[in-house]
DNA sequence: ACCTGAACACCGTTCAAGT
DNA sequence: ACCTGAACACCGTTCAAGT
């Protein structure tokens, strides 16, 4: 009973279980991982290629099931705003998978997709050439910080000693994923407006 | 001679010890930093609380040799881009201790410290009251994110692959430190431009 | 081709024993 | 208090043996 009939992992099964797996709050590790999948630790390997194979099938997963092509005709601002919201919330709905694939090397058809359309929304809002590639990297960067304060503990600070400034206002604040939430739509307020400041002063 | 007459360990030599090794391109393991200290991997224990400890110690080493005070005499602006640089120099000059870090608590005091600095700054900016912590998590969020962005490899894409509009940008772009430093100052610049047309707006 | 169990090198951590 | 060496449980990876 060595082989069964049909098989009974592949690269996306094995991908789904580690992100289930991971995302419930465990480490990443193999042992544990087989057993839930009912299977030896050895078999993986014919799937994947070990720990970090692991880790790029489950990126592999994220972006089949988030990436969307967003439609051509509408106005930049719209497409750069969903294309960004996607990425965002890839990253944001799975911070511990997310810490996870820092290590591991980023397919380039996935980069090239994103930084394709977000270069053509760029040009067409009428920012210079020559700024387009930065201003795709401050957004990356961006979309990256935001997604990882979803790791970031629910309360940072103790409003009891945080000062009379400080104090108040975290008290007021929200916290968990409607803070993740409105970092991100403020930040991503910012780089618009930037780009539209940036893209009139051209003349 | 088990207990040599001068301690040979302590918490910041550790620390700065594992800094080094670690920025070295090194893996954190405990086997090889205890023998580069010529001392025993047991003997570790004593000063920090295991693996977790010594990334701890790196971290407090970080904050006592980039953290300073900025003037409070100073504008708003410049008071929030010394202690935004400041942050972010400490991320980017050590990204492998960064990614490291994710992992661990931050010690409270220093984020207080950040955070109020930042408060206080964007208060004289004229920010409405509610809106400032969000800033500054956003501030935070790109902070963090700019400084990861020095752990991806220098060419992200091939300019060969990468189509007619990407491609001759990628060519004349920076790479390295270059390019990192480029997105950092252009993110900043987009928040400060956010910070004084939402204050501007309040009325 | 796919799965297994055993073997391997290695890791972080603990602890009784030394000074 | 500080350091050591040995022991421990556990990890990722490899591989010959099965179907």
């Amino acid at each position: 009973m060595a082989r069964p009939r049909t098989a009974r992992l592949s690269r996306e099964i094995i991908g789904r279980a580690a992100l289930e797996y991971v995302e419930a709050g465990h480490e990443l590790q193999l042992v544990p991982l087989a057993r839930r999948l009912g299977v030896s630790v050895s078999s993986l390997y014919h799937h994947v290629d070990g720990r970090d194979g692991v880790i790029r099938a489950m990126r592999q997963v994220l972006v089949t099931e988030y990436i969307a092509v967003a439609p051509e005709h509408t106005d930049w601002e719209s497409r750069i705003r969903s294309e960004v919201e996607l990425t965002w919330r890839m990253y944001a709905d799975h911070p511990r998978a997310l810490e996870l694939m820092l290590t591991v090397v980023i397919d380039e058809p996935d980069v090239l997709r994103f930084y394709s359309a977000l270069a053509a929304a760029l040009g067409d809002a009428g920012l210079p050439e020559d700024e387009i590639l930065t201003t795709i990297e401050v957004i990356d960067a961006f979309t990256f910080g935001a997604a990882l304060d979803a790791l970031s503990p629910e309360a940072i600070l103790d409003p009891e000693r945080s000062g009379e400034l400080l104090g108040p206002l975290l008290r007021a604040h929200p916290s968990g994923a409607e803070r993740n939430r409105r970092v991100f739509d403020r930040g991503l307020d910012f780089i618009i407006a930037g780009v539209r400041s940036r893209a009139a002063a051209r003349g």
